[in-house]
Formats: C-alpha cells, sequence, structure tokens
DNA sequence: TTTGATCTCCCTTAAAAAGGGGATTTTTAG
DNA sequence: CTAAAAATCCCCTTTTTAAGGGAGATCAAA
C-alpha cells in the first residue's frame, strides 16, 4: 500500500466499535480512524472526511448496513465497504457484494483475519473472512435463499400464517393439489423436508 | 470501594473481547484485566487468580456463560459474576441470576453502564443494565411471547431446525410421547393450532 | 416457434402432527 | 416439609403433511 488509511467503523453496539477501534489502532498501515453509531453519522462523515475504507455492522438501526453500503458506494465508488455480523450469514454477504461492498467479516474474526480483508479489498479483491482459511477467494453468487415465484411467496404467507392447505386452497380459490404442488415446491427450493424448518429458513432469510 | 478490582471478560468473539477490555482500561477502579475465550480457560482463570468481578457473554461455545456462571458462584461465591449478551432475553436474565449472577449488559451498553453495573454488584446490588435508565431495580419478568420452560424452549429449537418428534426423543433420550406432550404444550402457549405458526410466532417474538 | 417457467390439477401411500384424554415422577420454590 | 410446577410417559382418533409419481394450459422470452 501506498499510504496510510483512513478508516470509518459503524456499529450500534459500543463495545464491538470500541473493540474495533481498539484492534484497527494496532494496525500501522491505517491513519484516521472514525467511528459512527448507526447510518446517518456515517454518512456525514464520509462526506466530511478522506475516508478509505468502511467497516460496518449489518444489524444497525433505521437504516440497515447493507443499505448504509448501498448509500456509500452510490456517492462513492472508490471507497471499500466491508460488511461486519455477529454471526455469518450467506443472504447478508450476497446483498452486501450487490450493494456494492468488498469484503465481509464477522466478530468471530480474529485480528489478522480482519487485517487480511482490509488489505485485501484495498487490492481491489473481494474477501470473505470466514473464507480466508481455505484460500477461497469468493466465487459469488451464493445467492442468498433460493428463488420462489410470486404464487409461492402467497402460499408460503400463509403457511406461515397457520393455514393449513384446505385453508389456502379456498384463499387462492384453487384446489387443494396445487396447493399441495406449491408446497412441495417450497420444500425443495428450500431443501428442507417439513414445515418448521420450511418457516425458521424463510424467516431467517428475510423472504418472509 | 475499598481497593482495585481484578476483572475476567469471557467472550468468544475477540472483537468483544477487545472492546470490552479497552473499555475497562478506562476505569481507575479497575486493577487486572484477565480475558478468556471459553468457559474451560475461564475456570482455570479464576482458579489462579483472585478475582472480583466476571463479565460472561451468555453464548459461549461448549459450555454457556449462564453455566459458566453456576460453575464459578460454587466454588467462589464470592466473585460477581455478570452476563452480556447481545440482546437482552428476559429468559437469559432470569436464569443467570438464579445461576448466582448479579448484573446484566448488553451489547448495546453504554461505557457508563457497564461502569455503573460493575460498581453496584459490587456494593451488592443486582444491576440489570437496561433497567438502569428507568431506575428500576429488577422486578422482571416482562416479555413479549409466552412463558415458555427450559425444555420446551430446547424442543422448539429442534423443531425449528426441522427435527420429527421422533428425531428430538432420541437427541433428548426421551420418549417420543414427550416430545409430543412438550409440542402440545408449546402450541397452547403460544395460541397456534399448527407449526408453521408456532416457528413464525416464536420467531417473531424472539424466542427463537 | 419452440423452449422454459409457472401455474394448475390429479393419484397413491406413508409419515407426522394435532386433539383429546389421563397419569406418574422429579424438581423447584415457598 | 409440602405444594406447585415441570418433565416424563401412555392411550386413542383424526387431520394434515410429505414424497413419489405424472400431466395439461398459459405465457413470455429466445
Amino acid at each position: 500500500m501506498l499510504r496510510k488509511l483512513n478508516i470509518l467503523v459503524v456499529d450500534d453496539h459500543p463495545v464491538v466499535l470500541e473493540g474495533m477501534l481498539n484492534i484497527l489502532k494496532q494496525l500501522d498501515f491505517i491513519a484516521e480512524i472514525h467511528k459512527a453509531g448507526e447510518a446517518i453519522s456515517a454518512m456525514s462523515i464520509v462526506r466530511k472526511f478522506a475516508i478509505d475504507v468502511v467497516i460496518t455492522d449489518i444489524n444497525l438501526p433505521e437504516i440497515n448496513g447493507i443499505e448504509l453500503g448501498r448509500k456509500i458506494h452510490a456517492e462513492f465508488p472508490n471507497i471499500n465497504i466491508i460488511g461486519m455480523s455477529t454471526f455469518h450469514d450467506p443472504l447478508y454477504v450476497g446483498e452486501l457484494i450487490q450493494a456494492g461492498g468488498k469484503g465481509f467479516i464477522t466478530k468471530n474474526s480474529t485480528v489478522s483475519e480482519i487485517e487480511s480483508t482490509i488489505r485485501g479489498v484495498m487490492e481491489g479483491q473481494v474477501i470473505i473472512s470466514h473464507l480466508l482459511n481455505n484460500q477461497k477467494q469468493v466465487s459469488f453468487p451464493d445467492s442468498q435463499g433460493p428463488i420462489i415465484t410470486r404464487r409461492e411467496k402467497e402460499v408460503l404467507a400463509l403457511i406461515a400464517e397457520g393455514c393449513t392447505n384446505k385453508e389456502i386452497a379456498e384463499k387462492l380459490f384453487v384446489s387443494l393439489s396445487t396447493v399441495d404442488s406449491h408446497r412441495k415446491n417450497l420444500l425443495a427450493k428450500f431443501e428442507v423436508m417439513n414445515t418448521a424448518s420450511l418457516i425458521s429458513k424463510a424467516m431467517k432469510s428475510g423472504v418472509l
């Protein structure tokens, strides 16, 4: 790297914010470290200072990290955005990359993983830290949840509300068989064997 | 306080660990700060050093924070245990207090809240940090969903993972009938008629 | 125009869950 | 110690899902 980096950390958890700051302070290629607790003040900072890298929590209040990433990327395409989350959720990774993000770390990431991620994205790579151990270089798509059709989504929503197939059939004015088919397809697409895991997967992946 | 405190922080997320360390370093009444990534090494530390306060994450791998609290409290009843979690789960608070814990903070807690909590527990109080603002001195419960038992929660989690009653019975080493009963009670408590709405209600209310 | 995707419908069989009852033994808390 | 609560187990029946197969109609895009 030619010069030291200015970095912005966005997280609504003060503890995490402090932790990242502390870790970043140890890295010799970091110049200024800015911090923000939510998206609005994060935007102010990127507009005011010459930020090179933004590390943002995904689960922010009001405007989430993905949205923040999108906004920053739209205004400052040269800023490298790294997402951060407690858990590694493939959905988040996918959405973040689509929003212009370049890296992803979890709060389980070690200091050296964080360092590698920052260095990597500055070199133009896309780095998903939990894949570092396996030397893998992304190769998305790992398309969040499965692609479901309009009709399947309707059926899914009604299932989640607790409707039986018969009730769904009546509400959608189709036969029981049809609902059954949609249901089978949903199970297949989500790669699950029963309603319980269908609903939890669907909710986790944000389809519901 | 008469003397400075020796403190142990237990968390499996390096970032959080760093953050807490950094925050604690700012407090003038802290002497030694120890850290551990999981319960086993935490136990070694409390046995080796004269620890006054343990701040432990609830969601630890292998042995969780509640269990760790129980173990520490059994061996060293004078150590003040403070639980820490990402979200404020009334269940965790209750269980931690029962396990001998004296305080509870979330990763949303501010530096001053953390400081107040530590001071408070050293003075013999039970401090739940998110209640500090309201000047309230415990008196849980609250909670949006129904009150479910430990066992019911286990069953619920396994249902959400997609296990059938038979599989759950095998995993929990109980009979199919037992699982069936728990399941029936869950449906009754959540006031639903089937698995689909059980899972969606449970997830929405944060029980899952 | 042909292909592909979606939506629709049907069959069968087996497995799982829901709904109703009741009963015993641990645990826990007062 | 003694109740209450939780956890365990069993019976029964009916309803609902799941898994396997196949198939026609429609509509949009290549």
